[in-house]
DNA sequence: GGAGTGACGCGGC
DNA sequence: AGCCGCGCCACTC
């Protein structure tokens, strides 16, 4: 009896929490991590939830492209650009800039 | 319990 | 090279 699940989200805000300062990752990379890379959707509704929890850098995930998509569910819409720029990411038009330079790759779980 | 939805990703056109 | 459509997985109505 495994709550999988609920043992997947955790696997996610492990995975997100580890994200270091000034980094960004992707959906994808974090559900490939987690051995299912098609569940990359669920990663994102797995972030959904993550509101409810403090130490979850939310707005270091972004999409393969380096869009800032989920911006729209934080408290404001520039909260999420506004906290990654602090950080040193830069973010032109929702989008992180020289993303593949900022990009960080998790190892394992 | 079928159908729709979503903070995604990839392939095809 | 950009836009469209499908697949995938968990969740809700």
């Amino acid at each position: 009896m495994s709550n999988k699940n609920e043992d997947f989200f955790q696997k996610v805000y492990a995975v997100v929490r580890k994200i270091p300062k000034g980094k960004v990752t992707s959906y994808g990379e974090i559900a490939k991590v987690l051995g299912t890379p098609k569940s990359s959707r669920v990663v994102g509704y797995a972030m959904n939830h993550s509101h409810q929890y403090e130490d979850i850098p939310a707005h270091r995930v972004v999409n393969r492209k380096g869009v800032l998509t989920g911006k729209h569910h934080f408290s404001t819409s520039d909260a999420m650009q506004k906290l990654l720029e602090e950080e040193g990411v830069p973010v032109k038009d929702d989008q992180v800039v020289d993303f593949e330079k900022y990009f960080w790759k998790p190892h394992s779980i």
